[in-house]
DNA sequence: GAGCGGCTCCCCCGTGCGGGGGAGGCTCGT
DNA sequence: ACGAGCCTCCCCCGCACGGGGGAGCCGCTC
């Protein structure tokens, strides 16, 4: 009785590359592929995957949203592990928080894409432990739970702390921010303090990246 | 007689994606695999491929570097395929300037991944072309040319400048910084202030988001 | 051997930034 | 009518940042 697997991912190379991998295990078995998050509700229906295996980063529907669907509309629900490139806390919490099962890099070493599909199918939760290392770097020393509520509170930027945010992935100075808001700079301060305090950042810069990874904003 | 290619990214995952993508074809054999740019020259020496796909963003010795050794040390060089994740890089002209023959983007579709080995084992070139016009909007009309002389002239960062706007990207301090590559922090002050004059940032902000825009990183 | 570019380090100096507080007005929902 | 949340503005304060200089050392080229 073999373990499905759907496969998830706008670039054909990643999916060629996870079937590859996948399918030289005698347990395993990828029984579909899609391309973006919004193909997945249907094929998950119609395959029933025991896992799922989904990237962050696609067209249409993200890998977050998508696994919230998925979780949200269907019964009996397959386990989902989250899939990226880059280690990035802001994903892996909203990832977790969204119900993932497992969050995995794509530079994972076959044995460790393998092991983490067998553990999410048996029930269990995996968290790459580089992942978990950098958050611990990041946040301190007690790592996870003060990490993760950092992150957590991060979703919820208010309309206007969006728009300080915004004018700061476009390189401008708080004062140049005030004249374009129309408002006092003591103002754009409080704002970019809030953001900052919610993005679990250190300075704009800080805030500034985490836009870009988080895909607040995209380049181009 | 088939187009042997060896396989040089340091993600497994893509290796093996791009194995099964090229092994699909009776005509093309994957003769080797690398997983970064050091260990190239002694495996192209003894495996002798016709074509390398090499990847640009690798440890110990980047996919630009890997190519100007192969080509600079091997006689009877093999054709080189640069192959990046992002369009727009300004690694790709670096690539061609460094004598590679072609320069792929990792979410091609398989059947192009095969028609460029094809064609550059055939002694063509090959530009995928989103990554053409993609320049040509950014830096203006008249296409390629001026669009690399564009990037190339924009940013010559050195190898020192470099590696220190890689480190701005990832939100480090100038004290961490210089700890991170065991100089003063006065010295990376000078690094900084280069780098911002060079790509005319204002600050290490700007900096940075043009980093993110250039394609210099890119996000997860 | 003179010159040049890159890497390293040093000085002074102004200021934008970010933390820590607080406070008033506004629109909500209950 | 009341609190909650948001937006707005204010204070003080320390510090990292970035500009403008300069300087010595190395390896390269001419």
């Amino acid at each position: 009785m073999p373990v499905t697997v759907l496969l998830v991912d706008d670039e054909p190379l990643v999916r060629a590359g996870l079937r590859a991998v996948l399918e030289a295990q005698p347990d395993i078995k990828v029984v579909g592929e899609a391309a973006d998050g919004a193909a997945v509700i249907p094929l998950v229906r119609r395959l029933r995957p025991v896992v799922v295996a989904m990237d962050v980063r696609m067209p249409l529907l993200d890998g977050i949203e998508a696994t919230r669907a998925v979780l949200r509309t269907v019964d009996a629900p397959p386990k989902i592990v989250v899939i990226t490139t880059f280690e990035n806390d802001e994903y892996v919490y909203e990832a977790l928080r969204a119900g993932a099962d497992g969050f995995l890099l794509k530079r994972a070493r076959p044995a460790e894409i393998v092991h983490a599909v067998r553990l999410v199918a048996e029930g269990e939760s995996l968290l790459f432990p580089a992942s978990v290392r950098q958050l611990a770097a990041r946040y301190g020393d007690d790592g996870g739970n003060r990490a993760a509520r950092a992150v957590l509170e991060r979703a919820r930027l208010t309309e206007r702390e969006a728009d300080v945010l915004r004018l700061m992935t476009r390189g401008l100075s708080n004062a140049e921010i005030a004249a374009r808001l129309v408002v006092g700079t003591e103002t754009v301060k409080s704002h970019v303090s809030a953001v900052l305090a919610k993005l679990g950042a250190r300075d704009r810069t800080q805030a500034v990246i985490t836009a870009y990874e988080s895909g607040f904003v995209a380049p181009g």
